[in-house]
DNA sequence: TAGTCAGAATCAGTATACGGTTTCAAGCTT
DNA sequence: AAGCTTGAAACCGTATACTGATTCTGACTA
């Protein structure tokens, strides 16, 4: 019986999973790591949720290990900060934010020029339709559509960078780009910026020139990078 | 017993661990962690060693759990491999050893010109001495004590850069430092290169003047893919 | 002699159980 | 009523045991 559950799981999860045809047997520590990654970059949760161990297991049916082993690895890349009360989201220190805006303007200006000629005619499509529903947002005030579309654009140019390290590299800091979101999002000016950045963006990737491409990202991370400096200090004042 | 044991364990390895006095209290997978993370920049192994997990249990008197969460955790951060034959150091592809340098030139002659208003006078003694090492070697012919003083000299403006998210992201690359080296440093060539840039870097980072530092990281990083990409061709020609 | 196949050995993944530490709350004291 | 104490609950770290998969070995076959 037990194994007739782990069996079952064991399908469930595949289907769900990136690769069901290429190897059919996937640990369940990493379908654990994968779902709650997924969740994690998906905003789906809080520095309020508090993530146990036990809680975990009992959802996916299976011991506490292999959960162990997902919510160890998520915290070692940074995505959890674990106490001795459960894992939680960590929540960035505006010192850390500030320190990654660095890593992004090192890295990211140069890792868009090396992905500006590698970006297919689908990537531009679904580059496209993510800059139109930027630009409804604007009328519609759809903060989580932004958030998405946001989330488009920059995944379609991230997954182009050829250089896997590099690509790697800027994907680890993913929290801070949320962070930054979650905090500048909602400011009009803010918003307004962004919506901007996203049209030039398509525009200056299809346009092939990749010096243009690494100046306009050096730009975006300034710009949100400002963006950031005034929400924040607006609510440091407030508070 | 097995408290007595274990607290005895506990004992023996916080006072080799770095901070003593001040959380006497350590997990074993941390502890096993540091060692074999110490091992491995310490180039203590080779991709022949195979490490398994009950027998490093054995060397520390305590159950697999605690060693595999090491060795996971190394293996997610890109020092081991993991296979279903144990775990061992991880052969890099040169692509990726070319993608890292590309890495390389992006992150380090910013993060060495940040660091250059940190060193201290403790500093500059420590670089003081690496570089006579390096340059004594130059006659002894000893790499490994050229090794050494190269890893010292790095280590000591990469913890002196202010940005700590930066400064991590360099350090997950260690692994790829070292396997330049082991590549490069028994060409003659490439150790004369490498003495002259140690003692120019020494030099730099006393004037103080971040923009040379910033320039001189810049073609050091440049020259050791030269290096590389020179060594590496004649082995490939000789196979 | 070379190729194949079965059984053994090895080793990682997972399950279950126990111990220790931190947190929280209820009851007691002053 | 406020502060202290004590006990229970929550939760992580570690131990031990089992399972299943992969690799190795050696014998058997063509």
């Amino acid at each position: 019986m037990a194994v007739y559950k782990g069996i079952s799981l064991l399908f469930l999860y595949t289907k769900v999973g990136a690769r069901m045809s290429d190897t059919p047997k996937r640990h369940m520590k990493d379908v654990i790591y994968d779902a709650y990654l997924g969740r994690i970059q998906r905003g789906e949760l809080t520095p309020d949720d508090r993530l146990v161990d036990t809680a975990i297991a009992a959802e996916f049916e299976v011991s506490r290990m292999p959960v162990r082993d997902a919510l160890m690895r998520l915290t070692h890349e940074g995505y959890l900060a674990s106490s001795t009360r459960g894992f939680t989201l960590p929540t960035l220190e505006p010192r850390q934010i500030l320190e990654i805006f660095e890593l992004r303007r090192l890295l990211e200006p140069r890792a868009a020029a090396l992905a500006t000629h590698e970006l297919t005619a689908d990537d531009f499509e679904r580059m496209q339709q993510a800059v139109s529903l930027s630009e409804s947002t604007l009328e519609t005030g759809d903060i989580e559509a932004l958030y998405r579309a946001s989330e488009d654009i920059r995944r379609t140019w991230v997954m182009a960078v050829p250089n896997a390290e590099l690509r790697d590299t800027i994907q680890r800091y993913m929290v801070q780009i949320q962070a930054v979101r979650m905090a500048t999002l909602r400011d009009t000016q803010a918003h307004r910026v962004l919506v901007a950045f996203h049209r030039r963006m398509l525009e200056t990737f299809k346009s092939r020139r990749s010096a243009d491409v690494e100046l306009l990202l050096m730009r975006f991370v300034l710009a949100g990078e400002e963006s950031y400096l005034r929400v924040s200090g607006r609510e440091a004042d407030t508070e």
